[in-house]
DNA sequence: ACAAATCAGACC
DNA sequence: GTCTGATTTGTA
């Protein structure tokens, strides 16, 4: 007990080591001040210690045992200490990641007033009254509880077609829970992208049980809530990826909502993936947990057919009123698109508004189009910085360039040869826009993208204008997809799904297949019969075969057959080293040397550097190092080694980060 | 010959 | 990560 061992944020794979009068058992998980490197940082007690590496008079004191706020609890530094092994990330910087903002400055926590809160909207959307639960979701209710009284843990795969009624199966399952007087773990993908799921929650069980935690949340309410997690329960808590890093007492249901999300992976710093680690917490807390959506992750997928998940399917729409909905595929080679809409998709269109209707249209671009275009010269508009093109956006009158944020103004004549006759290239979601409103004069039409969905509440703000009728056609990228329902959706237009198929991503297809099918799912619900254009040049490819037949788990098969037999995930397990930097000789070099350091076992391929799919990014030249294995436990074996000699390379003027089960490779 | 830029190493 | 002191580079 002489020593602490004090988790810092720093990129070193170790704890260092204070001395401290008066700390106590009970000060495990606590936070304090102490001197490091010659400034006050602040750290988390996560061990002690009767002896010390380190020489006496080099050791010195805590400045101070910060125990105005709770010590974060064994269990979930027992937990961050996993993450941190199998991510191969500094555990000190997991600890203090995974607190709130506002406590990671090396200061007592003074709990100042907190502004009321601003009233949320009276949510008057219709099928918020609770249901009672039809036969198919009743048996799923009271499968998944014959695991919740004897605290046992258990991987439930929820596969539920859109309008399934996934949401009263949470809803039952949650209340046996706060009943017996535990809590519950809801993550959804986005907040601001599923209020209509929050406001079920918060007026099925009240406010006083509902806890919310997400990034939006400001410093002060974060730290609120994050404290009052640790409060007696019990209460339902609504979070983001952030909340499964979160003290989680007394934990006896996890639920994941569209678990195949792809937010659910964290991008940057400790790259976790939610869902992985919810399964995990689950098992550390003995409880059940239910990964739900419409289009579950091959990776889920794969693990039901090996039996450690059990698969349910809800395959009946909720709402008997509710029809599925008609799809159909727009052969592009026989009707050519004009700004991105063929013929019968415009008429589709144009027919639903003239029955007071609303449609979708979707394409995966955002700005005006995708580059400006030489007709002389064929040149094309880069970004200097960045191996991408410039994105035309008519309206503010700039070339963007949409990987490193770089504006300019749109050049008249061609910069290459003089030309004056600049044109734009491809479609996006202002070219559709302005389209639409000449095809179609009077539609109310509205653009839903990341440049319009800056603000925090014009999600929100899009879901009123659309419940109360004042949009005829939402124009939008893949953020509208996510969208919640909007009821009385009648018509879905797919603009240019083609991409795709066709991509280096071997993962590309599993999430064109998904996104469809979520897409699919926003047409045709409460009594109004719904029909979904998808326009293509390939109508013949099985992908959109399925679709029509809305048969997602038989092409879900396809595709894991195909990732067996090419050894991809989730059939093998792969890491990939990323680094970056000015100099592309030193980032290449790195890799290099990377590839060298360590041989791989038998069972463990380590494939030759790379530049990244997006080569360079602001000036900074991107490079990566794929590893690639069977078995996971061999991976991580040879992994920790490694990572300890990478350490010990020369890296400056370059970043590194090793990404375990990446996304995109 | 001196200042600025770069680099390696420690941090308890 | 941030700081330190040492080394290299640039310029008068």
């Amino acid at each position: 007990m002489k020593f602490l061992q004090v988790a810092l944020d720093v990129p070193l794979a170790r704890e260092f080591d204070y001395l401290c009068a008066d700390a106590q058992p009970e000060d495990l998980g606590q936070r304090v001040r102490v001197i490091f490197a010659n400034r006050p940082v602040l750290g988390v007690i996560v061990g002690f210690s009767d002896t010390s590496d380190v020489p006496a008079e080099r050791l010195r004191a805590v400045e101070a045992v910060l125990r105005e706020t709770p010590p974060m609890p064994a269990d979930c530094l027992q937990f961050l200490r996993f993450c941190a092994r199998y991510y191969h990330y500094p555990f000190g910087q997991v600890v203090l990641q995974s607190l709130p903002p506002g406590l990671r400055r090396p200061v007592a926590w003074q709990p100042r007033k907190v502004r009321k809160v601003r009233a949320r909207k009276p949510d008057d959307s219709p099928g918020h009254a609770v249901h009672a639960l039809n036969p198919p979701q009743q048996a799923l209710v009271d499968a998944i509880s014959a695991d919740l009284a004897p605290q046992r843990f258990a991987v439930h795969l929820l596969q539920g077609i859109t309008g399934s009624g996934k949401t009263e199966v949470y809803l039952a399952l949650a209340a046996q829970v706060l009943a017996a007087g535990r809590n519950v773990l809801l993550l959804v993908p986005e907040i601001n992208l599923t209020p209509q799921l929050v406001a079920r929650v918060r007026a099925h069980f009240g406010e006083a049980e509902v806890i919310d935690l997400h990034s939006q949340l400001a410093g002060v309410a974060r730290v609120r809530n994050w404290l009052a997690l640790q409060q007696p329960g019990p209460r339902i808590i609504i979070g983001t990826r952030l909340a499964i890093l979160c003290p989680l007492p007394d934990l006896g249901l996890i639920v994941v909502d569209e678990e195949h999300d792809t937010s659910y992976k964290q991008q940057e710093g400790l790259r976790y993936s939610a869902r992985d680690m919810a399964v995990v917490r689950a098992r550390n807390a003995a409880c059940p947990i239910v990964l739900g959506s419409a289009t579950p992750s091959l990776e889920s997928l794969l693990q039901a057919r090996r039996g450690r998940y059990q698969l349910h399917r809800l395959e009946v729409r909720a709402d008997p009123r509710a029809r599925p909905p008609q799809i159909e595929l727009l052969d592009l080679r026989a009707w050519p698109a004009r700004d991105g809409l063929s013929d019968p998709a415009l008429a589709t269109l144009r027919d639903s508004l003239s029955k007071g209707q609303q449609s979708l249209v979707f394409i995966n671009r955002r700005g005006f189009a995708p580059t400006l275009w030489c007709a002389s010269c064929a040149w094309m508009a880069a970004c200097p910085r960045c191996s991408g093109r410039l994105v035309l956006h008519l309206r503010a009158r700039q070339a963007r360039c949409h990987l490193c944020g770089l504006q300019q103004s749109v050049p008249r004549n061609c910069p290459n040869c003089g030309n004056a006759d600049l044109r734009p290239a491809g479609e996006g979601t202002q070219r559709l826009e302005a389209a639409l409103s000449l095809a179609l004069p009077g539609a109310r039409i509205l653009r839903v993208d990341a440049d319009t969905m800056g603000g925090r509440d014009s999600f929100a703000d899009l879901r009123t204008q659309m419940l109360a009728g004042e949009v005829d056609i939402a124009v939008g990228t893949q953020m509208l997809s996510k969208g919640h329902d909007f009821p009385a959706i009648a018509c879905v237009v797919v603009v240019n799904p083609d991409a795709a198929l066709f991509s280096a991503d071997f993962r590309a297809a599993e999430r064109m297949l998904a996104q469809l099918f979520q897409v699919a799912g926003r047409a045709g619900r409460a009594g109004v019969a719904g029909r979904v254009l998808v326009q293509t040049a390939h109508p013949a490819h099985p992908l959109f075969q399925a679709l029509t037949r809305q048969d997602y788990a038989g092409y879900a098969d396809v595709l894991l057959d195909e990732r067996r037999l090419c050894g991809l995930p989730p059939e093998t397990h792969q890491a990939v080293l990323h680094a970056s930097g000015i100099q592309e000789a030193r980032v290449q070099a790195f890799l290099d040397s990377a590839r060298q350091v360590l041989a791989p076992p038998p069972g463990i391929e380590v494939f030759d550097p790379v530049p990244a799919p997006i080569a360079r990014i602001a000036n900074k030249y991107r490079w990566q190092l794929l590893v690639e294995a069977k078995d996971r436990s061999l991976l991580h074996g040879w992994l920790t080694p490694w990572m300890t000699l990478l350490r010990g390379l020369p890296a400056s003027g370059l970043n590194w980060v090793l990404d375990v089960d990446p996304q995109d490779v």
